[in-house]
DNA sequence: TTGAAAGCGCTAACAC
DNA sequence: GTGTTAGCGCTTTCAA
C-alpha cells in the first residue's frame, strides 16, 4: 500500500540504507545520490514508518499524560503547557482523562505503557500506584502532578502549595473581620481537598468549627444543601472559602447574590467581571505542566538523581468577594 | 530490559506462537497451558509491545486530533467528546494544537500520519490541505470539524450551523427594537468568522452599516479600540454581535459595565451569573467531537459512501443581555 | 492443540 | 560513499 525504504530505494536506484542515510540526515551521501532519493521519496509520497523505526531503537518519543479531565480548565492550561514543551523536544503527547476514577487512569497507564511511551506525566486518581512499579523499573519515568502518588513510590512531583494557599485566603477572610467562615470542599480522598482544609483548619485555630465544614464530591445540589444548613445556623457563616473552581463557581449560583464573603482556591475566567469580583487564590496550571515536563525530559536525557519535589507557589488576587465586612 | 513473547515462552516451557495466543486470547490453546503461560506472563510482568504489533498488523489503533487550542473551553470540551468516542472503540488519542498556525496543523498531520493513526479529525488552520491528499488516498480517513477544508478536497465535515446563528442573534436584536447593531468578529480568513459576518450581514439587510464592523484577530487593546471608534460615531451602536466566546469575554471587559445589548457567539460558563446575564448563541462542542468521532469509526468500520457533511444546530439562550432596549 | 518459519519496515553494525 | 546483513517483537501462514 504505502511506499517503504525499499521501494524508494528501488526507484532511486540505491541501496535501502542509503534511502535510510537521506531520511535520517545523517552524513555522508554523495549530493547527487541524495538528491536522487529525495526525488523518489517525493514521487512515491513516502513517508517513514514510525512504528517500524520505533520497534527497532526502541525510544517513541512519545510521552503519555493522564489527567482528571480535559474539559476542566485547569487541566486544559496543564495540557497545553505539557504539549508545548512535548513539541519543543520533538515529542508526541498521547493523553487521556481519567473522570477521577483510579480504575480508568490505572488502564489509561497500562495502555501509553504498552505503547511503550518514554514516559509518564500524571494526575492520578486513585491513591494505589503500586501498579506501575514494573514500569519504573524497566526505566519509564513519571512524573506526577497536582497530587503525589500513593505510598511507597518515590517518584518526581510538581505540587502547588495548597495548604498555604488555604490558610492565605481564610488569613485575608480573619483580616477582614470574619470570625465565621465556612469551608465547602471536595472529598478530603483528594489529596489537595485534604490539604486545603487542612490549611483552613490552622489558620482559624480556636475559630475552626465542624458544622462550617462539608467536603464531598460538589454537584449543585449538595452545594446548595450545604449551604442552606451552615446559613440555618444560630451563628451562621459570614464568609465562605470554596475548595476549587468548580465549587466557586457552584456556590456562586447557589448564593443568588446573596452579600458575603468569599474566596475560591482557583482562579477563573470572569472572576473579575462578577460584582462584586470573585478573590481568588490562584494557582499556575500552565507553570505546573511546564514545571512537570521540564523535570520529566530532564529524566529522559539520562538525570538519575533523587526524586524532586517541587512546590510551587500560589496568588491572592483581591477582587472585592474577600474584602467585604461581615 | 522489558521481557519479550520469547522470554515468557521460554519461562512457560512452550513456544511463542502460544504465548501470542493466549495474550490475544485466540481459542485453541489447552486451558492446563494457558494457565502456565499467565503465570510466567505474571512473574516477568510482560506486556506486549504495541509497536511491534502495529508494525505486523498494520493498524495502531491511534486516532490523531488536531484542534486550534486545548486551553480554549470549546476545543478542550470537544476533546473531551473524541476522547470518550475513542476509549469505547479501544483506540487511543494523539493531540496537537495548531495555535492557529497553518504550517503547525500541517506539521502535526504529518506527524500523526507518519505514526501511521487510523484516521484523523481536524480542526483546520489553514485552508490548503493538498498535503493531505497522500494520506486520504493511502487509506487514511480524514474528518474536518468545525471548518471546512480547503478546495479539491472531499471529506466528511461536521460544522455549526454559523450563519443561522448569526441571523437569529441579529434578528432576536433587531426585535427588541434594536437598529444600530455593531458587530466584532475574528479574521474573516476564519471560516466561522466569515460565516457569522455573512449571517449578521444578511439578517440586517438595509440597515448593515461597515463602519459597526470589525473583523480582526482580537487583543483586549484592538476590541477596546474598535468599540471607542463605534461609539464616537454620530449614531453609535445600541447594541453589540460578538463573533466567538473570546471576543464576548473581551468586550465585556472593554465595555466596563456600559448598558449595551449584547449576543455572543459560543456560551460560556458564568454567562448566566453576569448583571444582567448574557445572552448567547450556544454551539455544542461536545456533540460536534462526538459526532466526528462517530463519522470518523464509521469510515474506519469500512463505511466507504459519499462524503457526509453534518450541520449542527445552535441555540439562541436568552440571558438578559440581549433583551435590553436600546 | 501446538510449533517453526517468514516477514512487517526500519536502524545498527559492519563490510566494501 | 555505499551496500549487506541481522534483528527489533510481534502476527501470519502453514505444517505437524
Amino acid at each position: 500500500m504505502r511506499p517503504t525504504m525499499k521501494d524508494v530505494a528501488l526507484a532511486a536506484g540505491v541501496a535501502l540504507k542509503t534511502v535510510s542515510r537521506v531520511v535520517n540526515g545523517e552524513p555522508g551521501v554523495n549530493p547527487a545520490t541524495a538528491e536522487r532519493v529525495r526525488e523518489a521519496i517525493e514521487r512515491l509520497g513516502y513517508s517513514r514508518n514510525e512504528s517500524a523505526r520505533v520497534l527497532r531503537r526502541g525510544r517513541t518519543a512519545t510521552v503519555g499524560l493522564v489527567i482528571e479531565d480535559v474539559a476542566d480548565p485547569f487541566y486544559a492550561g496543564l495540557s497545553r503547557a505539557v504539549e508545548e514543551v512535548t513539541i519543543v523536544e520533538g515529542c508526541l503527547l498521547l493523553s487521556g482523562s481519567s473522570g477521577e476514577k483510579p480504575a480508568r487512569e490505572r488502564e489509561l497507564v497500562r495502555t501509553f505503557c504498552a505503547r511503550r511511551v518514554d514516559g509518564l506525566i500524571v494526575v492520578p486518581a486513585g491513591d494505589d500506584h503500586s501498579y506501575l512499579r514494573p514500569e519504573l523499573d524497566a526505566g519509564t519515568p513519571a512524573v506526577f502532578a497536582d497530587r503525589p502518588p500513593g505510598p511507597g513510590l518515590d517518584v518526581d512531583t510538581v505540587l502547588s502549595d495548597n495548604a498555604g494557599g488555604a490558610m492565605e485566603a481564610v488569613g485575608h477572610l480573619l483580616a477582614h473581620g470574619h470570625r465565621r467562615i465556612a469551608m465547602l470542599g471536595d472529598h478530603p480522598s483528594i489529596f489537595t481537598a485534604a490539604e486545603r482544609l487542612a490549611g483552613y483548619r490552622s489558620a482559624l485555630g480556636q475559630l475552626f468549627d465542624p458544622r462550617l465544614v462539608a467536603m464531598r464530591a460538589p454537584t449543585p445540589e449538595t452545594v446548595r444543601t450545604d449551604l442552606e444548613r451552615m446559613l440555618a445556623l444560630d451563628s451562621p457563616p459570614t464568609a465562605l472559602f470554596t475548595g476549587n473552581g468548580r465549587l466557586t463557581v457552584t456556590a456562586l449560583r447557589a448564593l443568588g447574590g446573596r452579600r458575603m464573603g468569599l474566596i475560591g482556591f482557583d482562579d477563573f475566567e470572569l472572576a473579575d467581571l462578577l460584582s462584586p469580583g470573585v478573590t481568588v487564590v490562584a494557582q499556575d496550571p500552565a507553570g505546573m505542566g511546564r514545571v512537570a515536563a521540564e523535570l520529566l525530559f530532564r529524566r529522559l536525557s539520562g538525570d538519575g538523581g533523587p526524586s524532586e519535589h517541587v512546590q510551587l507557589p500560589v496568588r491572592l488576587i483581591p477582587r472585592g468577594s474577600g474584602e467585604l465586612s461581615p
